[in-house]
DNA sequence: GAGTGGTCTAGACCACACG
DNA sequence: GTGTGGTCTAGACCACTCT
């Protein structure tokens, strides 16, 4: 019949789709998973329109609530967009990390196929000061762990990285052998979570430190990231800096009127 | 009294709250804006919780669903968390512009109170190459047209933007006066309409001309942003490449497991 | 006018946090 | 166990787009 259908057919395979997450997770974001697979692989064409609502509702045999729902990742993804009174567009094949690739140098290494590495090169325990205390949010006369890591992809160097955790997560960092790869994933299992994180792009130049890890020269630019990470809680658990060689990174964003994350500033703030 | 109203009395004023965007917006954005002065005003504290959905319903005299709209709207600007089981955590009083001001220089300038300048130093009209074919999804043959302008804030150099335009925005920016200073706001005007980007930020050398014209040293290093936009069906109507002076401005982005739209890559890949 | 997405409601059950 | 957010449903009306 005229039907968009390709091989994405009806229904989700498996799981008796009832509510709550199951094994694969929650129904829209399997919802969600199909379409991005369809979209992705070109299945409605380079700039083609998706079928309306209430079509992918029967299709997968759910409500148009949670349609809804699984589209709204898309448009957040800038997968597709959305408009009253018409079919929603699709925008283009973003890959988009997730968020544990972005938050873990590790993770995000290994899913290039680049072979991460990390060279601790110190960690000292020592007072916070205001700033820090304002940004970990912690009383006055809190010390605070500092480490300072040479991070390499397949052995060559290409960002030094400054964390400064609070103490219930630097006793942890601190137990760590110093040739842990990923310190990200073993404080996972030790029950401490990553769910929030703000971000702050700019540029530096590289003091004596960086240039000698780094082995660029003393003076030359950098592309800096600030991190600000807290648990589902809200409470700070990581204020990192790292500092990245030019042309070995770059950072994506996507936005729209819809969804706006983004934001740009004046001037540094420290 | 045990409640944890502050100024923030019960129901929205005005408007008798029907279906549909109404004078003011959709029902949810006005909850979300009483929520978001409510939070940045510190009516729940620093690290304060939030009512409960039902309770919060119950005050705006709105449906559960709505409240929970209007609290998606706040957790993807990273002002709360959430996560089952607990009241949701007020995690800082983020500021997130908006999209407008995050795509019109113009525009963001203004609303830090300075003044923003645009010296125009060149437009012409060219045959498309290969990736601004790609970029913009254009016909082979098809012509771009290129500008080239200095931004300054009161008065300073910031900023040097080189905007390329499919034919259909390009013939109405051709039409501008030079000292025209926001293109953006024109362009409105005649229907182009920006709803979506892709940013990507990265570190380049200056070359000649952007040495001249920011007054910086040939081959110093420039924040970059290269930004594509597309209209509400999809159409690409600019592909932009700014380049900043480093140290006037800095880009944030706040992400969570909720909500993941930054991501990072390897390498360049123009 | 027909079709489509945007918004809102009311009710339901589940998974998880915490006392 | 109780409360809270997460997920899902079914139905409704509206605003917008397009033909």
């Amino acid at each position: 019949m005229g039907e968009t259908l390709t091989e994405h057919e009806n229904q989700l395979d498996g799981q008796d789709q009832k509510q709550g997450p199951d094994a694969g997770g929650a129904l829209y974001r399997r919802v969600a998973a199909d379409l991005r697979e369809a979209i992705t692989t070109g299945a409605y064409g380079e700039a083609g329109r998706l079928p309306a609502e209430g079509a992918l509702a029967e299709r997968y045999g759910v409500s148009r609530g949670t349609v809804r729902q699984a589209l709204a990742v898309l448009r957040a993804d800038g997968l597709v967009t959305s408009r009253r009174g018409t079919r929603r567009v699709v925008l283009g094949n973003a890959r988009v990390q997730s968020f544990s690739e972005l938050l873990s140098f590790t993770h995000w290494a290994r899913s290039m196929g680049e072979e991460p590495g990390g060279q601790l090169e110190s960690l000292i325990r020592r007072p916070a000061d205001a700033a820090e205390r304002e940004q970990l949010r912690l009383d006055p006369g809190a010390e605070v762990y500092v480490t300072l890591r040479l991070r390499t992809l397949s052995g060559t160097p290409v960002m030094v990285e400054r964390t400064i955790y609070p103490p219930h997560v630097g006793v942890l960092v601190a137990k760590l052998p110093p040739d842990v790869v990923s310190h990200t994933e073993h404080l996972r299992e030790h029950g401490i979570l990553f769910t929030d994180a703000d971000h702050t792009i700019d540029v530096v130049a590289a003091n004596g430190e960086d240039a000698k890890l780094l082995g660029c020269r003393r003076g030359a630019p950098l592309l800096r990231e600030r991190r600000r990470t807290t648990d589902p809680t809200g409470r700070p658990v990581e204020w990192s800096q790292d500092r990245y060689l030019p042309g070995m990174v770059a950072f994506s964003v996507h936005n729209s009127l819809a969804t706006s994350a983004l934001s740009r500033h004046a001037r540094e703030s420290d």
